[in-house]
Parts: structure tokens; C-alpha cells; sequence
DNA sequence: TTTACAAGACACCTTTTGGTGTCCTATAAT
DNA sequence: ATTATAGGACACCAAAAGGTGTCTTGTAAA
């Protein structure tokens, strides 16, 4: 979803600026679509153990080519999920967990239903005896 | 993911059966795949609130056609987020919580990071004082 | 016993996704 | 100074996702 801002000065001269729409937290892309693919919980999984790691190191531990993990690290960055440095001619990336605390938000909500299940099974198996 | 399993009798007659593969869990759609989606999740919240609803009463406070409604219900069930029930000439949608439980476990592996880093902070404000 | 409604099953379309390969530039190593 | 490596930027492709509309069947209401 690609908005474009135009932005015009006084003589008149027009600048163009490519931007996009955001979310309410200032990702631009949302924290459950970047989860949602196995390769990204892999490469947030591996990030979890190494504190940073550059992309030619972790594409390694993929079958696909460098191109595609570039991609995915790309989404992840998208939602905040992974912060980037130039080291020389590597990028490392680095692990950002912040941005999961609103899945976590959210489960918790459905959360009290499983527990409330428990909690009834418990009755039943109590009335059983 | 279709796989595609022939059977064959004495006869040599062949019985073509469509199949998918599964789950560790037994469903047939990653329960982070069905959540990503921000229709679902309002279907969830829906269906979190009301015990049990028709497709037709759900359609109502979608802007989407029923079809569209109905596919993401769909995925919901293969995901085995959502019980189907078919009451006269309606199908009766109602929530299950259970699957989410795998997510709320995942997340929680991270969940100890933040809690981590807020220690870091605490430590870092103490300090300066 | 007609008529209206719920919803499954398709066929169809456009955009996004997840991958590929190639080219180019900046940096590091020889 | 030359050669090798890291990775960004494309262009490209097949398959999946997210919608649409139409047809048909089973059930309920008139």
C-alpha cells in the first residue's frame, strides 16, 4: 500500500517523495504478517542466540538463496523487528523483540478463555467422582 | 500443500482421494498464517463474545461480500480456530481458543528479551542517580 | 405449494508473496 | 593494483491470497 507525497515550494518547483502508509506503532508492516512465515520465525529464532549476525552468515544456515533471506530480513526490518548496521562491507542484523509484546497483547486476551475451559473441565471431572 | 493419495482395490478398480498435509498439531493451516490476517482476527473477536453465529449474521458487519467472509471462516476452521455446526439451513460459527495457545507459547520464549532489557534499564537509571 | 433465504461450489480476476538470476558498487584481501 | 567478496537493486516468474459474481441445492416461511 504506496502513497505518494507531493510536496510544492514557493517558486513552484515540485518535489516528489515516495512514502507509505504506517501503523498506528510506526511499523510499515504489521507484526503478525511478518510472524506469520516459518522462515522469518527461523531467522528471529536464530538472531535470539547470537546478539548479530551479517547476512551472508545466516543465509548459510538456508536453502534458498542469499536474495530471498535478504527479503524476508527486509519484512522483518519493516516491522521493527530486526535493526540493521554497516560493518565495512557487511550489514549485521540484530534482533528487535519490542514490537512482539502486541501479539502478546492480544493472545492474552483469548488467553483467559482456554483457562476458563480448564476450570469448568476441572467441575466436571469433580461432579464424575 | 496438496498431495494427491491413490488407493487401489482387488479389482485393480482406483479410488482417487484428495488429502493435505498436516500439522504436527492435526490442522491443516498454520495457526500463524490464519491469524495474520486482520479480518480473521476481527472474526475472533467476533466469535469471542457471542458463543455461537451464523455466516449470514457474521456478513453483516463486513464490508466484503459472504463468499469473501465465508473463505476466511474457512481458513479460520482449517486452522481449527472456529467449529462449524449446521442448524436448519444455517451454519453456526463458533470459537476455539485452543490453537492460540501455540502462538502464546512462542511468544513467550521472547517474552523473557523485554523483561531482560527493562532489568538493563533499571540498572542503567540507577546508576545515574 | 410456491416463494424467499442461507450457504456451498465454482469460475474468474488482480495483487501479493516467495522465490529465482543478473548486474553493479563498495570494501577487503592478495 | 588486482582480485574476491558482501550485498543492494532490479527484472522476472509461478503460485497463493483476497476478493468478486453466478448457479444450485436444501430448508423455512407465505
Amino acid at each position: 500500500m504506496v502513497i505518494v507525497i507531493i510536496i510544492s515550494d514557493i517558486t513552484g518547483n515540485i518535489n516528489e517523495k515516495v512514502g507509505v502508509i504506517l501503523t498506528e506503532k510506526g511499523q510499515v508492516r504489521d507484526v503478525y504478517d511478518a510472524v506469520a512465515d516459518p522462515t522469518r520465525r527461523k531467522l528471529l529464532r536464530m538472531l535470539a542466540d547470537v546478539e548479530e549476525l551479517p547476512l551472508h552468515e545466516i543465509t548459510v544456515h538456508f536453502q534458498m538463496g542469499r536474495t530471498a533471506v535478504s527479503k524476508h530480513l527486509a519484512i522483518l526490518k519493516e516491522a521493527d523487528l530486526v535493526i540493521t548496521r554497516k560493518v565495512g562491507r557487511e550489514t549485521r542484523y540484530r534482533l528487535n523483540v519490542a514490537p512482539l509484546q502486541e501479539i502478546q497483547d492480544w493472545v492474552s486476551f483469548y488467553e483467559g478463555f482456554w483457562k476458563q475451559r480448564i476450570v469448568k473441565l476441572n467441575l466436571l471431572l469433580e461432579e464424575k467422582q
